[in-house]
Formats: structure tokens, sequence, C-alpha cells
RNA sequence: GGUCCCAUCGUCUAGUGGCCCAGGACACCACCCUCUCAAGGUGGAGACACGGGUUCAAAUCCCGUUGGGACUACCA
């Protein structure tokens, strides 16, 4: 039997990397048995679900490199894929379940419910639905229906031991009595989650459920369902979840934890999906460094770690780095591109492939180049404060004496530009780093640059030598 | 409270009874290179939570303790 795999995110809000890491999961081990990768949208509680949120799950998960064979966007055989749409489907097999005596009416209130489950902790006992409504007398029923209560539908769950045979977990027993009656319609007659992954799963013929281990208690649960459904339930594999820096489970206070938050700081997709990949999983004892071929080929449900991991910011930009390191010039200007514009900046293309291999291995973040390159694409170089003071250190005739020699330089190459660097240094009785800084800070109004002959070369003789006049007058 | 999961350097991890007085990567420190900043090179410090077993032998198996976490919803 072939593999199927699926990732069945909620659009609330939006994709983070704890989610993204799963489906990644997933996906690869889809990808690496040859086998089918789903997506499907679960929006069940249309209350929590905007359709952009929808669209931004398909948008981060298209852009981190993560395709599938069957989804919203894609149609598939077994449409449609927004469990919001199969009500249907649900409705059909909830009345097959009621016929067989799977599930019965719960006629308790929220606030009777929350009344008990109180009362339960009070007295020290567990706190889980009771059960009551699953005994009622005919008598008791016909009361409640006359009295036009509404209700919800609960799935008697079979008094049994369950157990999971997890992929990652190993074998997770849940003991008789442990595992509470569930609600699988609500009272408004819509279908919660428990009802619909499992008719899902069960439908979309998913073989391998690989997500969050904070549903691992919902493993029997999903199992009961199918299992009355006459269908057998697919493998589970249960990843741990993903922590922030501080070792805390991932929630908003560590801000900017989304797929497009990293986007939009510059992160590379190549790069997030490589260290995504190793927050829970390794090839090896030494590989850090693999492309999404590689990753195919290796990746192994077996290995995953069973421990959660917490989110290393510092070793995603170090990892992005050297992506970026090894990127082509005409790639990399395509991709800087994006963030120079929303600076306001128009770079001239050729400039800015030129540029690509002096910042090359200074990037951190695609955003980076802004930072590095603006001095290139505007001639508004007001200089910071470490380059005031650097430009008031040197005096105006240093900055004079830099800009003849400069403009005397020909033809105009790192070559020519360095030896006039040098000489008007010496002249001064100064060395490199001591010379070549206040001139730096004039052109490009930083004290940090790329290499300064080569950043000259780039900008051109006219403009390097006016912003050194101009700075020289300036003081 | 109950059920379940988890526990190796600061972080991600390798390790499935002897190859481990524990290997790699990021971060950190030092040095080298050097026009700034990086990148790169070399070296360094740094971990088996604790206590009992089992065994000739335990990071590895068992039990307990402690510490984290999830679930315990008419959220998913």
């Amino acid at each position: 039997m072939s593999v199927r795999s699926r990732f069945a995110p909620a659009p609330s809000g939006s994709l983070h990397v704890g989610n993204v890491r799963t489906g990644l999961f997933s996906w690869a081990f889809a990808r690496h048995h040859g086998g089918a990768f789903v997506l499907r949208v679960e929006d069940t509680d249309a209350s929590r679900v905007t359709e952009e949120a929808v669209h931004g799950v398909i948008e981060s998960l298209r852009w981190l490199g993560i395709d599938w064979d069957e989804g919203p966007d894609v149609g598939g055989p077994h449409a449609p894929y927004r469990q919001s749409q199969r009500t249907q489907i649900y409705r059909d097999t909830t009345d097959r379940l009621r016929q067989q005596g799977d599930v019965y009416p719960c006629y308790c209130t929220p606030e009777e419910l929350e009344e008990r489950r109180r009362a339960a902790l009070a007295r020290g006992e567990p706190p889980g639905y009771d059960g009551r409504c699953r005994n009622l007398t005919p008598e008791e029923r016909t009361a409640f229906e006359a009295e036009g209560r509404p209700f919800a539908l609960r799935f008697a769950m079979p008094e049994r031991e369950w157990v999971v045979e997890d992929l990652v977990k190993g074998e997770v027993r849940f003991g008789p009595g442990t595992l509470r009656d569930f609600v699988i319609v609500r009272s408004d007659g819509s279908p919660t989650f428990l009802l619909a992954v499992a008719v899902d799963d069960m439908l979309m013929g998913i073989t391998h459920v690989i997500r969050g281990d904070d549903l691992l208690a919902s493993a029997p649960r999903n199992a009961a369902v199918i299992e009355a459904l006459g269908g057998t339930p697919p493998r589970y594999a249960h990843v741990p979840q993903v922590l922030g820096g501080d070792g805390k489970p991932l929630s908003k206070r560590h801000g900017s934890t989304s797929v497009e938050a990293f986007r939009e700081q510059g992160i590379v997709p190549e790069a997030l999906m490589n260290y995504l990949a190793l927050l829970g999983w390794s090839k090896d004892e030494k590989t850090t460094l693999l492309s999404k071929q590689e990753l195919i080929e290796a990746f192994d449900v077996e290995r995953v770690s069973s421990n959660p991991a917490a989110f290393d910011t510092k070793k995603l930009l170090w990892m992005n780095n050297r992506y970026i390191q090894h990127l082509d010039d005409d790639d990399l200007a395509a991709r800087c591109m994006h963030f120079l514009a929303e600076d306001g900046l128009l770079p001239e293309p050729q400039t800015l492939r030129g540029a690509m291999p002096l910042v090359k291995e200074r990037l951190q973040t695609l955003r980076e180049s802004v930072d590095y390159l603006r001095f290139l694409f505007t001639d508004d170089v007001e200089p910071d404060e470490k380059a005031r003071a650097q430009i008031e250190k040197a005096g105006a005739d240093y900055l004079r004496a830099a800009a003849d020699a400069l403009a005397a330089a020909e033809p105009w190459t790192t070559a020519t530009i360095a030896a006039a660097l040098d000489g008007v240094a010496q002249a001064h009785g100064l060395n490199r780093t001591k010379g070549w800084q206040p001139v730096r800070a004039a052109v490009t109004g930083s004290t940090v640059s790329p290499p300064l002959p080569e950043s000259l070369e780039l900008l051109g003789t006219e403009p390097t030598v006016s912003r050194l006049r101009a700075a020289a007058e300036a003081v």
C-alpha cells in the first residue's frame, strides 16, 4: 500500500514554525516514500477562520518549498479539502453512527457541565465528562425531548484499554475509563474536529498521520470513530512541540514566529526548511547542511526525537548566511531587490548584481542588504553618529586631499582607487584602518560597509568625489 | 487532582550495554587573517537531572524521585 500523509492546519491566525515543522515532516515522509501528500484545511470552527488565513497558510507552505498532490487549491479525488465544505459527509456519517448506537444525544447544558466539572475537581475527582446522558432512561430522554432542550451528540467511547502504536513515542496505553465520551456534533449541528479528522483521514485514505504530540490523547478517539465506521485507523506519529528560545511553549509573546515573519525578515526558504528539518530530527551524527533533495532521501520518521526542541534564532541566522553565500549573484540580487524597493530605493540592476559578491558573506538576512547597499542607490547619505565622528576627526583638509586623489585615479578600478587611498593616508602618516575610515564614513554615511575600493568602484568616480567634497564643506 | 509525554554541553543533536573519562553543529572565549563589518582558519571551555537496582560492564535496560510539558472544551 502506498503512503498517503497529510497536513491539516487550522487556519486561525498565522502558521507558526511549530506547525510548519510538523507539516514539513509529514511532507518529507510522503516524498521519501514516493507517496501522496494531502493538504486539508481544518476549519470546522467557522468562527475562528478567515479567508486570508487560509490563503496565508497556502502561501507560506508554497514559499517554503512544500508541495502537495491534493488540497483545497489543487483539488483531488477526495475533494473538497476544506472541512467547512464537507458538512454533508459528516451528517451522513453521524446518522450512521447514531443508527449503530455509537453516539447518543447529550442534553447537558454548558453551564451544567461546567458546574459538574468544578464539583468533581473540588472532590478531587477527574473532571472529564461523567457520562450522565449515556444512560438516560427512555422517560428522561422523552422528557428532555418534550422540553425542546438542545442537545449535542456524544461518541460512546468503548470502555477498554486503548493502545497507540506510535511511530515516535512507541507504544502508548490508555487504561479503560480514562478516555471520556466526547462531543462529535455540537448542539448547533456542526461537527467537531474529533469527528471531522477521523472521517476525513479514513475517507481520504490517509495511511500515516504525523502531527503534534498535543494530539496524542486524541489518537485513540480518532481510532475509535474510524473503527465504528468500519475503517482501519492510520499509523500515528506524534512529534513533540517546538519551544521558544526560552524553552517555553511557543506563544504570542515569542513574537515573530510565523513563516511569514521570517520571510519578511529576509530569511531564505531553503535555510528555514533546513533549519526546521533539524529541529527534532537528524540524518546522522554530523550532517547539518542538507538540501531539499537530501532531506527527502534521508528523512525517516523513526529518527524523529521524542523530546521537545527549542527554536534557536541564532542558528537559523547562521544557516541563512550559509545559504545566501552559495546563491548565485543574479538570484541573490533578485531576492534583495524586494527589500531595497521596500525601503524606497530603485537599484540599477547591473550595479546591484555587481554588489552581490561584496555582501554575500556579510548578510545574515536579505534585509540587511538595505543597510549595506543604500549608499549605492541614493545620494542621501547623511552620516550616522559614528561616521560623523570619523569625519570630524579627519578634518576638511584630509577629505579634500582624498577627493583630489580619487578624482585623479585613472582608470577607475579597485587597484587605482586603493592606491589613491593609500597615497593620501601615507601622506598624513596614517595606516589603512585610520586612513580609509573617514572616506568610508563620508561616502557611505556609515563606519561599516562592504570593502571600500570595490564599493567606490561600483559607486563611480563622480558621486565619490562629490560626497567627499560635500563632507569637507560640512566639517 | 487524573491520564499521558519528555529528560545528554546555554541551544539543536549523535549515542539502541563494552568502540564514550561521550562525537558534531550553533552560540561563547582566544589567536590568526584583515581597510570597517563579515566570512574563513586554528585552538579552548562546556553535558549524560538525582537515587536505587539489573549486569563482568549502563548515557544506554528496570524502578523511584525531581523537574518540564500536553491533555482533561459543544478549540483544534
